[in-house]
DNA sequence: TAGATTGTTAATCGATTAACAATC
DNA sequence: TAGATTGTTAATCGATTAACAATC
């Protein structure tokens, strides 16, 4: 057993589906069908009605998707029925942002507790939480029962506070920083590293794509 | 014509090569294998030597790949090796943040001009840039011939920062904004979006992929 | 030479898209 | 009823991995 499980890619299209979902919802549009919801987000309808099919039926033939039952549904597949408590490590500008972002918006997911290694920081107030000396943050963490963790630390800090945070019970990690994380395989890592995507911007803004440039140039001669 | 072009996915790990190549050269050490180089960035070797063939013969059998050898090659492909002027939308805290970042790292990629609808942000100085009015951005834009943009915007603004960009000349962008932006075919666009980062992390540490829960649950019965 | 490792072709795997019977 | 649209199976496409001759 174990095997049937849903793939990465259709995870990630439901928050995608949700975010659109909500707006249709606040535009009062009671129902909407795959191939609508497709042009609206750039996807193909198939694939829609197929990322939704792992979870349930939803839908009705001839109709489409109620957006309010789907909604839900979306919801609890992702588990944003229940109210998850997120820790954040590392209170920098990065971190002060991420803090304002989980204050406004989404309930289900809130940056309840944000450690800092400067003492000088602890005490301070960013968006809704108090700083924590990190020192603390292993004890912290598992009083608190999280599961979710950021890390907005610098890169030479990441990978032993990614393995405080996981020993602490932390199971899903959300990283900023420009490392690669060594993690248990239970632990889900997902990655947001701004340096390697400008690179790979630089890549498509130079045009390179477009030419059918096969020519395999090279920097110099062999070494 | 046209046709083979370079897969999305091999742009993206080009920077994480990148990124490892730097450290082993800052190590000291002159060759590296597929073998290695998977065993640290736990990748399969065949794809890393596959990745590196369709831009040309950088490696040695019996020996492997020269680490700066191939650190100028991959420079190269993804144009790292000219300089590029990057223009930032929306200065709040993300903004600050990212100003910070590009400030210290690499050279190749550089915030250099950074606007804001805020008025009262205007003149003001971050990592390096000064604030320019968000008034002033077309103008600019087009003079300086920028071709990277981020955007850092609340989601309300950033269709209409994005296709000011784009008019302006800017190819490549990086969203923050929970917006799924429209742009014309030959401009490339990144998302990069907090809410749906965290909301796909809940999935994960509810553990709810572990199960073979086939259960197609609904919330409630059929509308 | 013998061992290591590439570049590349073939095999596999997974994800996307098309097609269509079922049915609202 | 006729038209629309689902859920699902089959076909296609693309990306990853295995295998191996070439060769350092």
């Amino acid at each position: 057993m174990k095997e049937s499980s849903i793939p990465k890619s259709v995870i990630l299209r439901l928050p995608l589906y949700l975010r659109h979902l909500e707006e249709l919802n606040q535009r009062g549009i009671p129902t909407v069908s795959s191939q609508v919801l497709g042009d609206e987000l750039d996807l193909n309808p198939a694939q829609i009605r197929k990322d939704l099919a792992f979870f349930g039926d939803f839908g009705r033939k001839g109709i489409g998707y109620n957006v309010s039952f789907l909604t839900q549904n979306i919801q609890h597949i992702l588990r944003l029925d229940e109210s998850w408590d997120v820790a954040l490590a590392g209170v920098g500008r990065l971190g002060m942002a991420l803090c304002d972002y989980s204050k406004s918006r989404h309930r289900a997911l809130t940056i309840t507790h944000a450690f800092d290694a400067n003492e000088e920081k602890v005490g301070m107030v960013v968006g809704d939480v108090t700083i924590l000396s990190a020192r603390t943050m292993s004890t912290v963490l598992r009083q608190s029962n999280i599961r979710i963790g950021v890390i907005a630390v610098p890169a030479s800090a990441a990978q032993q506070v990614c393995e405080e945070m996981v020993d602490a019970g932390v199971t899903a990690l959300l990283n900023f920083a420009p490392v690669l994380l060594k993690v248990p395989k239970h632990v889900h890592v997902r990655s947001a590293d701004f340096t390697s995507e400008l690179q790979s911007l630089a890549y498509y803004a130079s045009g390179a794509n477009s030419h059918s440039s096969s020519g395999k140039g090279t920097v110099h001669e062999k070494w």
